[in-house]
RNA sequence: GCCCGGAUGGUGGAAUUGGUAGACACGCGAGACUUAAAAUCUCGUUUCUUCGGAAGUCCGGGUUCGAUUCCCGGUCCGGGCACCA
């Protein structure tokens, strides 16, 4: 019978759905394992970064399968988001009838893709149910206090019209769109994720060695945690008098409390309080605000170019000097970063000194180096001895930090404080698609939350998309409502929520089994069971947004007593990307492959066991038409080969001192294949090597013909093989094996014992030749075979060691 | 600038973690079958070579009987963070 990928493919594929394989079991006796690819954004079609990403999942999902574990290996639609409004903006589309259509013709590609995915868990993140319990939770968190709503300067995305989260700026653009971001004032609700900094930083370590260092250091990074000193600096009087006394002083915040003493200047955000109270009440002249304003309007990008200041003409008093030093405002300093101002130590900080030189500030030094001088025009930032620092001179810079901290404390003059780089997570956007934020703004009641028993509050369906303003404002009745606590005419919230937060929990509704989907998102008992996540596989584009706001939202819901543990994926696996001709694969470079066309030419398999190959997962993968091509060539040997099989019912039982040396070399390979592939699923990873190891069993099989060692070799082979080529493999074997052998195969260690055995023998680290030798020879007359063998390289040579190494080789050390 | 990864044939990548470098595959070459081609099968394929060998895992040192693997220094490539005080 010929190989016809397509008609195999369908009956396998319909075979799974009438039987429902791949259905968790709710018996939560049983071992389990939760394998969880990162859900995809239903843009219309796969692409091969999603292919690569659930193959390998399935590759995971179908081995433990195997191995008799229940396994929950869900999948689903992060459904809501900009591009089903643009799709709508652009195609005068239904946003939702839009989203819904991408996710039918996306199911019919898992299909056809053979993935094992729970069906009846399927789920996409606009429906209504889901939207109806997340926003129970962030009813939830209000009460907790952990959203609330403030007004802001926010990233503002003038081309997606949409607040956007730090996260989602990159260089200072929209991470969908790449348009220039803007700071615009605006209310805005925030989740209070710094309250987690701490935890989010410290439970890192419980996730060392399951999750990729990379990850681990990015998130870390991202969170930014440092320690230092933070003090007042106070006006001297005519400085105070300046600001009609509004003012004693502000707060500065540094890392180095060590440089104290070489203070020489202070730096205000241009959007620091008390620049804004000088420009509302005219204390500066005409060209300093105008000049403040441009400052106030130049994006971050453009600040970084060079540094720039203008003089206050203030000055405040050094809390230990009690000198005077001049306040000044910096383009370099941040609002949303600590307190908004600075002390500048230009001596011993790279950015303080570029810009002191500039302005012409003084450059005071107060450390040197342990020896020597040193370097002249450049500060000095490494650690060294203190001088010119009143009672610390002499202490080593680094040490000093500790008693100079001590110091501003007993005095009383400033304390020991930690700052993050983490913001709160703004998750407010002015947009349609989106789960509405379940709020009310009330003229008497202020802001209240909508009653439980209301939710869903769900999304108008008749809406106008035009692309300007936010829908649901302009939607003429949805917003108006009854307040939730006094019943007077309120208006509803018309933001809706970032995507990130439905992605945020959809691993614990995967949890929640179909028959309660209606009563409960998930229960304490399915979610014990289940979690954490036995492996997560996922873009590395996703290291912080996502990830980070997962693990907040758990933290979360144990602390509002959902669930009982602290992290929610036990071990990440990042994909690399996929390429093509050197280049990630994307519509504007026309690079790409359409996975629909590769199953339609060679079938599913073949996609399949082309990406698992190719690389292994971590790695970038590089598109290869030719190794497509190998693949599916590879898949029809196989198949048709296995007519060299006995059908029986059990694997064959072989007398293995009876075969011959081809026979034994086959069933050698054969059984190593098995050894790999038990590593691969369970530690490894890397299919790339289980798919080598499975050819050159099939190589070895194909130099001898006997029918049982045939037979036992495809009895082990479709059973490791099955989690990467499912198809092809059912069908083989179904049809010799009744499906009997896709399950935990034996490793016979007979096949591995030799009577002889090949030895490399070098000369001097450098190999030379080879000498067979029985098993159990001894090391005298292995020596002696070796230097029979090796004689040309010992010529006029004397040795002076000899060494074995069991079952590898024999080095020679000559000299001469 | 700081922090992570990488670098192995023409190509993708192996190498049991210090023990025969280049598994497996792609490509290429040769052969078989064929009137011919495709498909399939078989064999070869790191480089140089005076056919004896010699060199060889980015470069330079080191440790070792032995280094793709460990240590020190450097080059290049990729990624993350980036005026965070």
């Amino acid at each position: 019978m010929e190989y016809n990928a397509q008609d195999l493919e369908k009956k396998w594929q319909s075979y799974w759905e009438i039987n429902e394989s791949f259905e968790p079991s709710d018996d939560f006796s049983k071992d389990k394992k939760y394998i969880l690819s990162m859900f995809p954004f239903p843009s219309g079609r796969l692409h091969m970064g999603h292919v690569r990403n659930y193959s390998i999942s399935d590759a995971f999902a179908r081995y433990h399968r195997q191995q008799g574990l229940n396994v929950l290996h869900p999948i689903g639609f992060d459904s809501f988001g900009m591009p089903a409004e643009n799709a709508a903006i652009k195609n005068n589309a239904n946003p939702k009838t839009w989203t819904y259509d991408n996710i039918d013709y996306m199911k019919g590609e898992f299909k056809s893709l053979g993935f094992s995915f729970s069906k009846t868990r399927e789920l996409a993140t606009s429906d209504e149910l889901y939207t109806k319990f997340e926003q129970g939770f962030i009813i939830d968190m209000f009460e907790k206090g952990l959203l609330y709503r403030e007004k802001g300067l926010l990233n503002w995305c003038p081309n997606d019209q949409t607040v956007l989260a730090n996260e989602q700026v990159v260089d200072g653009c929209c991470w969908r769109c790449d348009t220039p971001i803007v700071k615009k004032d605006m209310n805005q609700y925030y989740f209070k994720i710094t309250q987690y900094a701490d935890e989010l930083l410290d439970d890192l370590k419980k996730l060392d060695g399951g999750w990729p260092k990379q990850v681990l250091t990015m998130q870390e990074n991202w969170i930014g945690k440092s320690n230092g000193l933070a003090f007042d600096l106070f006006f001297d009087d005519e400085s105070k008098s300046k600001l009609d006394s509004k003012f004693d002083g502000f707060d500065v915040f540094t890392t180095r409390p060590d440089t104290i003493y070489g203070v020489s200047y202070t730096a205000l955000a241009p959007e620091h309080e008390i620049v804004t109270y000088m420009i509302d009440n005219d204390l500066l002249g005409e060209e300093v605000v105008a000049e403040i304003k441009k400052m106030k309007n130049t994006s971050s990008i453009d600040r970084q170019k060079e540094k720039s200041g203008i003089s206050l003409g203030l000055d405040v008093i050094h809390p230990l000097t009690g000198k005077k030093v001049p306040v000044w405002i910096a383009n370099f300093v941040l609002m949303d970063y600590g307190s908004g101002a600075v002390m500048a130590v230009p001596a011993h900080d790279d950015r303080d000194f570029d810009f002191a030189k500039k302005y012409d500030l003084p450059i005071n030094a107060v450390i040197k180096p342990f020896e020597g001088e040193a370097e002249a025009d450049k500060a000095f930032t490494e650690v060294g001895e203190l001088f010119n620092s009143g009672e610390f001179d002499g202490l080593n810079s680094k040490k000093s930090q500790y008693n100079i901290i001590n110091y501003f404390e007993k005095n009383k003059i400033g304390k020991k404080t930690t700052n993050y780089k983490l913001k709160d997570w703004g998750v407010s956007r002015q947009r349609y698609w989106g789960a509405p934020i379940p709020f009310i703004h009330c003229d008497d009641c202020g802001l209240v939350m909508e009653k439980k028993e209301n939710l869903p509050i769900a999304l108008p369906e008749d809406v106008e998309i035009t692309g300007e303003g936010n829908p649901l404002d302009n939607h003429p009745t949805w917003k108006h409502c009854k307040c939730s606590k006094c019943a007077k005419d309120a208006i509803r919230e018309t933001d809706t929520m970032d995507t990130f937060v439905e992605s945020s929990w959809y691993f614990l509704r995967f949890c929640a089994s179909p028959k309660n989907w209606e009563k409960e998102a998930f229960s304490k008992e399915q979610v014990k069971y289940w979690l954490g996540v036995d492996q997560y596989i996922g873009g590395i584009e996703h290291a912080i947004l996502h990830l980070l706001y997962a693990r907040f939202f758990t933290k979360v819901f144990r602390d509002l007593g959902y669930i009982e543990f602290d992290e929610p994926f036990d071990n990440l696996l990042t994909q690399g990307m996929v390429l093509k001709d050197g280049a990630k694969m994307s519509k504007s470079k026309g690079n790409t492959v359409d996975p629909d066309a590769i199953i339609a030419k060679f079938g599913a398999d073949t996609a399949r066991l082309f990406i698992l190959f190719a690389a292994p997962p971590t790695q970038e993968l590089e598109w290869n038409d030719n190794a497509v091509e190998g693949a599916y060539k590879f898949i029809k040997r196989f198949f048709d080969r296995s007519s060299n099989v006995v059908a029986s019912e059990s694997i064959p039982s072989i007398t293995h001192s009876e075969l011959n040396k081809d026979e034994k070399y086959a069933r050698k390979k054969v059984y190593e294949a098995l050894v790999r592939a038990n590593e691969v699923y369970n530690e490894k990873f890397t299919f790339n090597t289980l798919i080598a190891g499975a050819m050159e069993a099939m190589n070895a099989l194909n130099t001898q013909n006997n029918s049982d060692v045939w037979s036992e070799g495809y009895w082990i082979l479709s059973s490791i093989m099955e989690p990467i080529i499912p198809h092809v493999t059912h069908e083989i074997s179904e049809k010799y094996f009744s499906l009997n052998n896709l399950s935990p195969q034996k490793v016979l260690d007979e096949v591995f014992i030799e009577d002889s055995i090949t030895l490399g023998v070098s000369i001097n680290g450098k190999r030379r030749t080879e000498i067979e030798v029985a098993i159990d020879e001894s090391k005298e007359n292995i020596i002696a075979l070796a230097k029979e063998a090796g004689a040309k390289w010992l010529e006029n040579k004397t040795i002076i060691k000899e060494i074995v190494v069991p079952k590898k080789l024999v080095n020679l050390v000559v000299k001469g």
